[in-house]
RNA sequence: GGGGUUGUAGCUCAGAUGGUUAGAGUGCCUCGUUGACAUCGAGGAGGUCACAGAUUCGAGUUCUGUCAGCCCCACCA
């Protein structure tokens, strides 16, 4: 990068197209995103939540890593030693979904396959489309650690698993068992209960009419789903439901089927519902499972995995789930045992994949105890260790950890970390083992064969922040790294993610994974929808880089939007944030035009310092103070939004425009040099807060300014530099107010905003008149010339507009643009308002409680109000009897 | 059935620990192109902070309730 001060042929606006790249390759070739484990320096590190391997980038990942890189380019210009660690997720079910899918396209699936050649397929797709996304990312402007970049299937991560995995089965924290669990007949595998959305549907409630053997009459039961009826075991009433009491113990036929079964009592039943009889289908129903094993029922399974109806049902056999359900209300009807059917709304349980319903069914899987993890990661949270941002999602997670179920976690699929278990078919033992077996540990047998299921893709994903980092050695990465600094994430994986990590990350790891956990909410679209591919409504970031610039989709994800809300994507928002990009780039601009000459060694004295010098630095320096404040606590948005104001509102609105008449002006050099030398720090120090933000922008812009160092993403946050002189920052007020009243007479009577208008002002104090005096030249921005400084018995003018400041009194005498009744009326106007303005001041402080029990400086601060108030309200009242007179 | 969250200008949203004349962006109206920027500048209109109570000298901000929207959790067939 070449330094180019006062290159006056930079483009007039704002071009992020034509150096965001650059930008980027000149990070990226001086390795300044790179973390030293052997630093001295304080460690600031995060771990990407890795996107699917297969992923494209999306407004979720966008604003997530811009969160991330706002806070890792913060502490990195802090001085904190700091990794950002990148990554892919292998994604399991995704991405096995997508390999499908182009097999089909091709006319074939993965069984035609066979197993090793179709994970050979998945291995290509995963190396052609793994790292786009992170590509993707680089444009955003992120800032990893790219040499360290990992992958949930790869070797390190992988052996992080399998001891993960042997530790948790040695302490009998994993278990293999028979177990009914969600399973999905699409996606053809077992499910976790967070995979399962359930979904309020309107269904039917179907009563049917089950006879006793012995002709003494029917139980009548209500079912939501009528099919399972053909694996019924036995019907429960409650132990205290008198209608069936007597009934108790004895036998019912099962109609259509014919199968006896009993009536029994569980108190699971609830009298209140339907008929206060169930029927059990313990195979098909998680409930009716526990109570089948209760009472020791049978469990028929008449549901297969694919959604069909099974063998030996007769004429029901072969036949969906729901085809077979119409048929056999049909039936039972027919045979008169349908007694009526009714509306009824009930959850349903969905694939969170491919949207399937769920269909419960007995099978053996692989499952993690996890009610003594839990415990810690609860504990963690309560004593302080871990804090979520906002406080509120702790309270979601605690209760989610507080009623955990054990987790399934083997998948019937090919693509994922294979479960680390062998069957010895000689002996009968399983073996779970840390490395390959190709004979059992038990018998010596040769015969073994490993299981054939995959985990679940969260478990590699609950290591993650240990396995990245060189787990189980004790490396450096990790001693220096390890708990990370926070975890920046979406509210939607706290269950299938957070939790997880942290329950690990306490086992194996030795602490939590992250002292703070930063939560974001979802990027919606403008109408407040979720953006999906099936709605067609997503927007893609990658395009609105290529066509507003990283900074510029960047500072709209940042601006308007507090920790874990929802937020709305507006093209008109992206355009503000555009242009903020092109009134830093112009304001620059400005600077570097007029930076001719400038000598980088000028050092202003205390006494070449102008009025507006010092109102600026002043300010800077509040507002410094402010986003760093916002950044410790993750107000990210707040901060922005004071860089924002600071810069266009006063750097721009004012600064810039006091400082035009030192710059045009030749005669005087030290005050054009000084003018130079704030303009110049100023705005490089506000680079520097804004760089985290904005990195492209103001590492191009920073470069051509005069600066220390060799990027602004290595240089340090600023710090208290400047001293606030609170004298000034009042003088500036009362100008920039005189000026705005002076604009707003002119305004008023339709003077041209070129055309210089004589002002005459009264200053009610002695200092305040010599600041005017000293600086009358910035009443310029109201075009006010000349200006005449009245005395104290200097007669008011009388065809003239007048206005008030805080002890300043302001008079235009505009002759001929005088219309004194309407002079009057508008001065009424003020005065009402001002009126308004102080009556709750006045009563407050004639209000004796408010004076005893208010602190004293709120009370102060109250009376100055008044008296400012007041002192307006007399000059307003004397003028206004004037031009009566 | 539990729990959370939102309700502030036409629209999208800010307003930590209670104390400004309630702010911004966008949209709208008026005026303005000689030098940073029309992706701009100056001025202006626009809000009983959902509703009702309570606490307090003082509430957009705390508490309770009501209404409306959204979300999460939950095995009632």
């Amino acid at each position: 990068m070449n330094e180019s001060t006062g290159d006056k042929n930079i483009p007039k606006t704002y071009e992020p197209q034509s150096f965001e790249k650059s930008v980027y390759e000149f990070w990226e070739s001086h390795h300044y995103f790179r973390a030293d484990e052997y630093s001295s320096a304080a460690p600031y590190s995060i771990v990407i939540p890795p996107p699917n391997v297969t992923g494209q980038l999306h407004m979720g990942h966008a604003l997530d890593e811009t969160l991330q890189d706002i806070l890792i380019r913060y502490h990195r210009m802090l001085g904190d030693e700091t990794l950002w660690m990148p990554g892919c997720d292998h994604a399991g079910i995704a991405t096995q979904a997508r390999v499908e899918e182009s097999l089909r396209a091709e006319g074939t699936d993965r069984y035609a396959l066979g197993r090793q050649r179709f994970l050979e397929r998945v291995w290509q797709w995963k190396q052609k489309y793994g790292s786009r996304i992170l590509y993707q990312l680089k444009t955003l402007g992120s800032s990893c650690d790219w040499e360290r970049e990992r992958f949930t299937m790869d070797a390190g991560c992988s052996k992080a698993v399998r001891e993960v995995f042997v530790s948790l089965y040695d302490e009998g924290l994993i278990y293999r068992g028979t177990r009914i669990t969600n399973w999905c007949p699409k996606c053809n595998t077992a499910l976790s209960d967070i995979e399962v959305d359930h979904v309020t549907e309107a269904g039917h409630l179907w009563h049917l009419r089950y006879p006793f053997e012995d002709g003494s009459g029917y139980v009548e039961v209500a079912t939501t789903r009528p099919e399972t009826m053909l694996g019924d075991t036995g019907v429960a009433v409650h132990p205290d439901d008198d209608r069936y009491k007597a009934l108790v113990g004895k036998t019912l036929i099962l109609p259509l089927v014919g199968r006896k079964i009993k009536l029994f009592a569980d108190d699971y039943v609830d009298k209140e519902f339907g008929t206060g009889a169930v029927k059990v289908t313990p195979a098909h129903d998680p409930n009716d499972y526990e109570m089948g094993l209760r009472h020791d029922l049978e469990q028929v399974k008449v549901i297969e995995n694919d959604g069909t109806m099974s063998e030996g049902l007769g004429k029901y056999s072969g036949l969906d789930r729901y085809e077979c359900r119409r048929l056999i209300v049909e039936d039972l009807k027919a045979i008169g045992a349908l007694v009526s059917t009714e509306a009824h709304e009930h959850a349903v349980g969905h694939c969170s994949r491919c949207g399937t319903t769920i269909e419960p069914l007995i099978s053996k899987q692989w499952f993690v105890k996890m009610e003594s993890l839990a415990k810690p990661a609860i504990e963690c949270v309560r004593d302080g260790r871990l804090k979520f941002v906002p406080d509120r999602f702790s309270k979601i997670y605690e209760n989610w950890l507080e009623n955990i179920r054990d987790w399934c976690i083997s998948r019937q699929l090919w693509w994922g970390h294979r479960i680390p278990a062998w069957y010895c078919d000689d002996c009968g033992q399983t073996s779970v083992s840390r490395i390959d077996l190709d004979e059992c540990p038990h018998c010596h047998g040769k015969h073994i064969h490993q299981d054939e299921d995959v985990l679940d893709t969260w478990f590699s994903s609950a290591l993650w922040p240990f396995s990245t980092m060189g787990w189980n050695e004790q490396t450096a990465t990790l001693k220096k790294f390890y708990p990370t600094s926070v975890l920046v994430t979406g509210y939607d994986i706290i269950f299938f993610w957070v939790a997880r990590m942290v329950m690990m990350g306490l086992k194996f790891a030795g602490d939590v994974p992250f002292r703070h956990v930063f939560i974001h909410g979802l990027v919606r679209d403008s109408q407040g929808r979720k953006m999906s591919k099936s709605l067609g409504n997503g927007i893609d970031p990658v395009e609105v880089i290529d066509k507003y610039g990283a900074d510029t989709l960047r500072f709209m994800l940042i601006t308007g939007n507090t920790p874990g809300n929802d937020m709305r994507f507006y093209w008109e928002r992206v355009e503000s944030a555009r242009n903020f990009a092109n009134k830093i780039w112009n304001a620059s601009r400005y600077l570097l035009m007029n930076l001719d000459g400038f000598d980088r060694s000028f050092r202003p004295s205390n006494d070449d310092y102008t009025l507006a010098d010092r109102w600026i630095v002043s300010r800077f320096e509040q507002v410094r103070q402010s986003v760093k404040d916002n950044l410790d606590r993750f107000e990210l948005g707040e901060a922005a939004r004071l860089i924002y104001e600071f810069l266009w509102s006063e750097y721009c609105d004012w600064y810039i425009e006091l400082t035009k008449a030192r710059l045009y002006n030749r005669d005087d050099e030290r005050a054009r040099q000084t003018a130079l030398y704030v303009l110049s720090t100023v705005l490089e120090s506000t680079l520097r807060l804004l760089h985290p933000f904005m990195p492209f922008l103001t590492e191009e812009i920073w470069q051509k300014l005069p600066h220390e160092g060799d990027s602004i993403m290595v240089s340090p946050f600023p710090k208290s530099e400047h001293t606030i002189d609170e004298q000034s920052i009042r003088s500036m007020e009362t100008i920039m107010e005189t000026i705005k009243t002076i604009r707003n007479l002119r305004a008023e009577v339709g003077v041209q905003p070129r055309q210089k208008s004589e002002v005459r002002l009264k200053l009610s104090d002695g200092a305040l008149l010599e600041t005017f005096r000293a600086n009358a030249d910035y009443l310029k921005l109201a075009s006010a010339e000349p200006v005449i400084f009245m005395s104290a018995d200097d007669a008011k003018p009388e065809h003239a507009l007048s206005g008030v400041a805080v002890g300043v009194e302001i008079y235009l005498p505009l002759a001929g643009l005088i219309d004194v009744d309407k002079e009057t009326a508008r001065l009424n106007k003020e005065l009402e308002k001002l009126r308004k303005g102080i009556a709750s001041t006045e009563s407050k402080l004639s209000n004796e409680k408010f004076l005893s029990k208010a602190p004293a400086d709120v009370v102060a601060a109250e009376r100055e109000k008044l008296s400012a108030a007041r002192e307006k309200i007399s000059a307003l009242e004397a003028r206004i009897s004037q031009l009566k007179s």
